[in-house]
DNA sequence: TGTACATCAGTGAACGCGCGTTCACTGATGTAC
DNA sequence: TGTACATCAGTGAACGCGCGTTCACTGATGTAC
């Protein structure tokens, strides 16, 4: 510890919620984002075993030690890591919310977009890794409880949208539902876990349609 | 490589689906069992990361040159616990295999018993470091997409049982929406990802049944 | 505009440690005659 | 039943390597006066 570096000023040292930091400088801001990037490219392609401090700063194009000056352990490196992962998720999901005019949009459109988000292998891949660190690690599950939980708001909110007369625990509980299916059938399409036919795929549509919809139909 | 130990003969050395080798002796083939068995303990608890070779001979009460007589490597290690974990997952699902005199058991009590091993945290966490798994290495993918292909099987099978007049084709497609909700269920119902409240859970099943029974019933 | 100084960003070497793996060896068990 | 021998099971030490982390240091950038 030297006393360039006092632990209160270091970017990145606001664990909670790892956000940005006191941002420094918009230099060091950009750089730690790329570095972030760089990370989330390493542990797409090799895992997270391989995601060692060395490969990340290899794939940053950055030296060890200067890695370490933005993370300082590999342990906030992983928690900033998944914040961002969660973060970007959620913003990819921006295509459920409600319509700026107040009317929602229309769901089956709205679901295309989320299913098409939702078979990219390297994303799943992502949350597979990140499923398995909330298993183990019990700041990464409430990181990912918090997650999901924001989804399944943004969800019932459109639930809510374009049924108004839907109470809010119905569309919280078809929310939730919906969500099951969705990750469930991100680890098929996205061809980690076998890949469904073109059948299956439209009997998925039509249940994930149902569930937004209030619709019976499993056909 | 020494001369008592020739590649062909070594237990487990018959990588593909990794199943008993010629099994040299009863009390080899038990030792091996319970070195897997640790090694599953090891993953549930600690996680793929802490998954070694030490921390495996010492969960099975065994030296670490013992422990590399069975599993010469690491990679053969994990190869066979995947096996091992994904033949177990089969066995458990019996629950769904058609009743000897020849009808379906009844839906509903099938699916009670199936629900309740999906929300067992320990086999959940296993199966998310199977799916991380199987999203970075091509033969663990395979293994994992025959084992949900034999599982889609059984849940066919046991949809044509009690509905006989469902065509093969929809039997299918049923079979995999139904793994699809069941294997997206598990993340949020183990506590790994979020609980689900009372109404979700009663909204799950009815889902989950209608896929099984082919009613509609979204509720 | 110039100077002084604090902070930010980056460098490079070294550390101790746990890892997978190799290896020569010993003891236990089974089998053939 | 006894003996010889091959195979199975288990031991213990050592190896080289990549890992996370520490640390003293240098250069770049911003800010106050």
């Amino acid at each position: 510890m030297t006393a360039d570096r006092p632990d209160a000023d270091r970017p990145g040292t606001g664990r909670p919620s790892a956000g940005r930091p006191s941002a420094a400088t918009p230099k060091g801001e950009q750089r730690r984002a790329a570095v972030l990037d760089a990370a989330r490219h390493v542990l797409v392609t090799s895992g997270g075993a391989e995601l060692t401090m060395r490969a990340v700063a290899q794939a940053a194009g950055v030296r060890l030690g200067n890695l370490q000056y933005y993370f300082p352990s590999r342990t906030e490196l992983l928690a900033a890591l998944l914040d961002s992962v969660l973060a970007g998720a959620l913003e990819r999901i921006a295509g459920l919310a409600p319509a700026p005019g107040g009317g929602g949009a229309d769901p089956g459109a709205a679901l295309e977009s989320v299913l098409a988000d939702h078979e990219d292998p390297d994303l799943v891949r992502l949350f597979t890794e990140v499923w398995a660190m909330a298993a183990h690690d019990a700041d990464a599950a409430a990181a990912v409880t918090a997650f999901y939980a924001a989804y399944a708001d943004r969800v019932a909110t459109f639930i809510r949208a374009h049924a108004p007369d839907t109470t809010p625990e119905e569309a919280r509980t078809r929310a939730e539902v919906f969500l099951m299916l969705m990750e469930g059938a991100a680890l098929f399409r996205s061809g980690i876990a076998g890949r469904p036919a073109a059948p299956t795929e439209a009997r998925l549509r039509r249940v994930l349609l149902g569930l937004l919809e209030g619709r019976g139909g499993m056909g």
